[in-house]
DNA sequence: CAAGAATGCGAGTGACCGCTCGCGTTTGTC
DNA sequence: GACAAACGCGAGCGGTCACTCGCATTCTTG
């Protein structure tokens, strides 16, 4: 008896049928197969192998980083043989793409009322209080985001998205930026943008690197170096 | 005809005879093979090649982060044979080792003088300008320093000497601290030290990231975020 | 020069890893 | 129940990589 009965799921989200080539170095293996036409109808069960699989892919990412993680060590851990695991996910790669695709659906599920337009007057503590708490809240949630998002050994599709989180996240502070320093050249705002970017992730690092009430220290530094930062620049009344 | 004649040098380094098993997992292979107790003379041609060998690796260590990089690749890099790289290192991570080990000496011969005692009484920009500026200075000349000490792919070996030089750095930012906040408590200067080293790396990987007059106004902005972070904190009159 | 040590080579070895394949079991549908 | 499709298994295939070994060459030393 291998799992319980449950009422069939045939609405599927396809956590295969990505990434197709490697990278290009083993030629003729995965090719074409006569297009990946089928949408490969799931089962219940399938779709809680695919959860399980993920959750302990999340694991082992976590604690050995995306290169050093074996497949066969994901398996493992999700208590499934390899072969199983392939059963779901065409690569390796697929498997830290559907994960990072998830973490970033949750995300702005969860979240996508962060670095809102704001409206004009907003006093500056209070901007970055908005800002700051929601992805160090995600982060805290899900280290595995961190782990993927920050490793120079992620792959390649993952890297694209790294970069389109970088570049979205960095366009949404401009337009913050942009509405509390009106005078400003374009190229500063940018610069001042990357600046509150990378001391955001530097405080993350450190957020993570601690529990309790030190990490709650260590949240507060970061948002008063923000503030500290911010302030002689803009021109509300605090 | 390989090399030409030179004075013959008898003084030698050592690169070799550092760690000494990779990581526990193919067991019985290099063991002890009767104590490594032969200092190993080398040859001015011996000492040539090892340098020659640190460059390139440096050179693949940078482009490839350390896991990534292959052996083979380092040394085809320098233009030898994998015995030849064998000769010289006993495994890959002691290449890692002994180039952070040259590199660290190196940043302690040019820049020992950085976060030097300083005097009561030094504007906090100046002290921020001396403390900033070397470590800047040195890692935009060695970039494998950063990536060697940055990637979550980093040998342990390596990690046991990123934790001191990241301890050696917060303590002597401690030390600076507490000449500049006299009346704070231990705590509160440690986490300080901690922000100010993780904007410092945040900042420096921004700088990294640009080249010529965009990396200088990072590295203004880099100051100007400790300036003002830290500004609240001191008692010299500014 | 002769002996021996240091240097140099590159095919080869063993281990691991991503991934496959054949075959057996379970589930959904008629 | 019958059939097909989805699920599950694990030995094993091909490839890469760190590292070795036997042998040739060059240097040092007496």
């Amino acid at each position: 008896m291998p799992e319980k009965t449950e009422p069939t799921t045939t609405e599927n989200k396809r956590a295969d049928e990505r990434a197709e080539e490697p990278k290009g170095k083993p030629e003729g293996k995965r090719a074409d197969k006569s297009e990946d036409s089928r949408p490969r109808r799931r089962q219940a069960r399938g779709e809680r192998r695919i959860a399980q699989l993920l959750q302990a892919a999340a694991q082992v990412f976590c604690t050995s980083g995306y290169t050093a993680a074996s497949t066969n060590a994901i398996a493992r851990e999700a208590g499934v043989s390899p072969g199983t695991l392939y059963q779901f996910f065409p690569n390796k790669e697929a498997i830290a793409i559907e994960l990072g695709d998830r973490l970033m659906h949750e995300m702005r599920e969860t979240y996508g009322e962060a670095l809102a337009p704001l409206d004009a007057g907003t006093p500056l503590e209070q901007a970055i209080d908005a800002a700051v708490d929601p992805f160090m809240a995600f982060n805290t949630d899900h280290p595995v985001f961190f782990a993927l998002m920050h490793g120079p050994d992620i792959p390649g599709r993952m890297a694209e998205a790294h970069d389109q989180l970088h570049t979205t996240l960095v366009t949404r502070i401009e337009a913050l930026l942009a509405s509390l320093m009106p005078g400003a050249a374009p190229p500063e705002v940018t610069r001042t943008a990357h600046v509150c970017l990378g001391i955001y992730k530097a405080g993350l690092e450190l957020v993570l690197a601690h529990e309790g009430p030190e990490r709650e220290a260590y949240v507060r530094e970061v948002k008063d170096v923000l503030v500290r930062y911010l302030r002689p620049l803009v021109s509300d009344g605090a």
